[in-house]
DNA sequence: TATGAATGAGTCTTCATTCAT
DNA sequence: GATGAATGAAGACTCATTCAT
């Protein structure tokens, strides 16, 4: 008792600070005083700042895929597919800073040799969307899942480079479908 | 103000290490020493290392415009697209630390407040943009745009984040080409 | 005040911990974690680090000595002091980092005003050695006594400081017989 | 001008505070307060606090050498054997914790791979004791120096854990010179 | 122009120890 | 007996920037 709660206490004030700022940006001393306990308390539940940070991310994209599963159940392949992109751009744009918080920690987990951590969730993600795009008769879905995920993850970008000036999202949706789709 | 060989020998030292590592990661110090002057020196040029950092990516940027307008000169609208696909990806993938510096810099000069210093790039390199794809007989040329500078980028950071492993960059050009296209 | 398996269990582990590594570079946290038990169950046993350092180191020149005595039971003078060099060069060589461990040990015990813990450790190995001495015939025991437990140390010191490179140890052997006897 | 100066006045701190307490106990914000400069300020002339206490040990070294030559010259094998344990009993009860020292710092080399430092010195060493030995008319002197050094430091860490009280330091050259020599 | 000395705030991380349970 | 959560102080080191010369 008391364990697990602290460490969600920890995770939710990281998340918000590395929503704000970037990885290098936020200081563990930070996450400490958000998170309501020591500087030392908060190295007893994570070995590392790179250790916190991944268990953020992580977090939050397995909870994005989860939640889309869900979503996806009984849908027609379109309707899937409508479902994924909204989801998708749900993600990026609920948390803008997110593109950048995954590029930097892709990096730091480079630096400290822990690249393939990454694995697990690529490929569970690419599974997924391209599983989705069959399912509504594309063909060769696995490029175009990845085709999908760089678009909208470039529009992401875009979109935070600009401070969502640059283009209004319902429009660039509809784009979206009609490169991915029929 | 500063100016002349020196000022060159420096922007290209920097250039060298931020296509190295992040910004935060590339030091004033290294700098000066990789452009062989001291740290001081180094301060006599830029005033801080956000305005040196700003100036290696903007000549990088207007460098790639320049060399891409003298590049679609006498060309048909089709070539044009072409053209500009590849100088795109020739961009990102011979710098492919790019979009990330870029996204860097831009969320330092937001806490700088200068974030308007980027205003004119992006109006360019939209103008330049836009004006291929409607030569190219292309409906919707800004909204086409922004879908393009998008796409690239979003492959851009993909093709960074998988080493280079996730996908053939001739046929990722192929695809761009094919929706943005005919 | 803590007994019996446990208590040993931890004893070994921090041998091997501090035959390994400095005082100050073996941490509680380790220890536990060897010994197979809670920091906080570690400090059920002893009440500071340097406690059971102290424990360790003192078990380990006590045993030393009670072999000693064992060894020299029924032997003559000359081989009483070829046994004593022996077991005084397998102690140091077998146990590299004994010296600098005692060192350190002691240095901590000057800091907690606990010096005199070693009184009874050092006046029962000189009491061994120049009684050893005395038997082997040889002038100013007590005095030579010192001198032995010297010279055995300074050669272990530049033993380690060497690698092993230094000198050869059944070599040194001979002649520190010939210093001490004949 | 100014620069030399700090220099040495970060040594002489450093000296001092490496002659109290150990390596580890000695923190470099310690020395650079004493020395009367910023922590940053002592990181600018010394880029680790392991080449800042190399320095302070082997200036102490090679200065040593360096008067032990002047001592030697002129003087006849005998006498010169007489001021080379001199000299060496000087140099350790003089800075009682220099072993130690030399020792903390030795292992500290080995994890940071630069072991080799210390060559040059041990060589320099041995050459001179060993030439020493020769003038006196000893025979395998190199066994020999390295059984002197080997005892001197080890009376010297005999006579630190003592505090002093453990054997008279005139009394012990005395036998020094007597195993050495004649 | 150019140097390099100097600052000071900040970084992550370690660790012996205590204590409620 | 035993756990593990929590502390708080300390540690080495980094770095953009300033300034006297």
């Amino acid at each position: 008792m008391g364990s697990g709660e602290t460490r969600e206490r920890i995770l939710k004030a990281a998340l918000e600070l590395f929503s704000e700022k970037s990885y290098h940006e936020v200081s563990m001393g930070e996450i400490a005083k958000k998170a309501g306990l020591s500087k030392g308390g908060l190295f007893h539940y994570f070995p590392s700042k790179y250790d916190l940070a991944r268990e953020v991310l992580f977090r939050l994209l397995d909870g994005w895929i989860d939640e889309l599963e869900e979503r996806l159940e009984g849908l027609s392949g379109r309707e899937m597919l409508k479902a994924l992109v909204d989801a998708a751009f749900e993600l990026v744009t609920s948390n803008p800073k997110l593109s950048r918080f995954f590029l930097e920690l892709y990096e730091e987990s480079l630096k400290r040799e822990r690249g393939s951590e990454w694995d697990e969730f690529y490929g569970r993600y690419i599974g997924v969307t391209s599983q989705v795009l069959r399912s509504a008769g594309i063909s060769e879905p696995e490029k175009r899942a990845i085709l999908l995920g760089a678009i909208v993850d470039g529009l992401a970008l875009h979109h935070l480079l600009s401070g969502g000036r640059l283009f209004d999202v319902e429009d660039m949706k509809r784009e979206v479908l009609r490169i991915m789709g029929v």
